[in-house]
DNA sequence: GATAGTATCCCCACATTTGGTGATTGATTA
DNA sequence: TAATCAATCACCAAATGTGGGGATACTATC
């Protein structure tokens, strides 16, 4: 079974001599090269690859751009950057954007080989250097990645429903007429909620419910 | 100039054929070996790596845990974790805790000389499966990552004051006690930053502050 | 069949917030 | 020097929220 590789790079040299370095291995099928990436999605709809080659910097749209159109309708492609940029910011618009590898220009060859087989086998090849300025990302992200678990409240579903209006900026009476309850209802859950947020303020909580995700 | 490598791990038999097998790789030098990480921050203090070996699954604590102490104490140690668990939480945590490198135990030598070599260059070695967690990991976080950058709403320095008291719940009377200001002073501030987020109620203005990380 | 919890509703009195309009001072800037 | 803006303070009237009661109906659950 081959494996379908096409290439968006605006430099002819680099299209070419990656190409021909592609070709070398076996099972190893290029099935296009651009220059551009602004019919992007046609060309990877029409040479349908398993994995892409991109670069960076193209003229009209941004290799990063590119990533999110084609990931947004070909999910299942897998899409390795390949680049000489490492500053943080398109690194992670990359990763972010649904790149599964991200590797640097500067050492070809049998590195490049090497990261398509290991995106074959459902790996995310990266350059040393980016490798590490993902995990440092990661750790300055934690508190995203591991929420310390909010303390329970024991809110009832009503309860909640009623949080979260107040969380959109909704008065008594607004809610009251959005979830078909009367005014004195609202006040009802809301007197609830306090107690068992332990505030005293619309405001507290407000601020307890987005600061510790209940809603 | 030797790197100098301290391994954690509860299994004796790889203890000794790790420390085998890296005694035979130029400059490299293991430095010592520990059965659990009871004492870690002795034990590393005492034998001062440059780089440690980390299993998790240890006697007393984990190697997790003990990432989180030494990097605490130690943060130009770099840590490889070196497991047989590639389950999302005891990655992550690892990660987050300080973990520089992250590899499987399932396919040893080679590999791991490898990822030490990366480590001391400056690098971040990751299993291919454990690296693609990572950046799928990245993705389903890019809104903590890349904050769409939220719009400035041109608060003055004591808005700006008067917007924080209001998100840690405090009323105007509060906030004008606070602030040596009086409680007609702090409605205007109030009023003004009404005007310029464009809202109508306190709960809207602190779930705005919140969300756009304003404060 | 008693108990506990949820969801619904009501009243009173008081506190707080809101929407107006308007004014003074000092600093900065055009 | 005139204009602008930040920061301060004031008053009035109306709307909204807060704290304390209490009540009913329905569901579970023991």
């Amino acid at each position: 079974m081959n494996l379908r590789i096409a290439i968006f790079d605006d430099n002819k040299n680099i299209r070419e001599s990656i190409s021909l370095l592609l070709r070398t291995v076996p099972n190893f099928q290029v099935v296009g090269t651009f220059s551009h990436v602004l019919d992007c999605v046609d060309d990877v709809k029409e040479c349908n690859p398993d994995i892409i080659l991109m670069d960076i910097e193209m003229p009209g749209m941004t290799g990063i751009e590119a990533v999110k159109v084609i990931k947004g309708q070909l999910p299942h492609v897998q899409i390795l950057m390949q680049t000489v940029f490492e500053d943080d910011d398109r690194v992670f618009d990359s990763i972010c954007a649904g790149a599964s590898g991200y590797i640097l220009k500067n050492h070809l060859n049998t590195k490049l080989i090497d990261a398509i087989k290991e995106l074959q086998f459902g790996g995310s090849p990266m350059s040393p250097s980016i490798a590490r300025k993902v995990l440092n990302k990661m750790q300055s992200v934690s508190s995203a990645i591991k929420p310390e678990e909010a303390p329970d409240y024991h809110l009832t579903p009503r309860e909640k429903e009623v949080l979260s209006c107040l969380v959109n900026g909704l008065s008594y009476k607004m809610i009251a007429a959005d979830l078909y309850i009367s005014y004195e209802t609202v006040r009802s859950h809301v007197k609830k909620i306090y107690e068992k947020l332990h505030v005293a303020s619309l405001t507290e909580v407000v601020a307890k419910a987005i600061n510790q995700r209940i809603v």
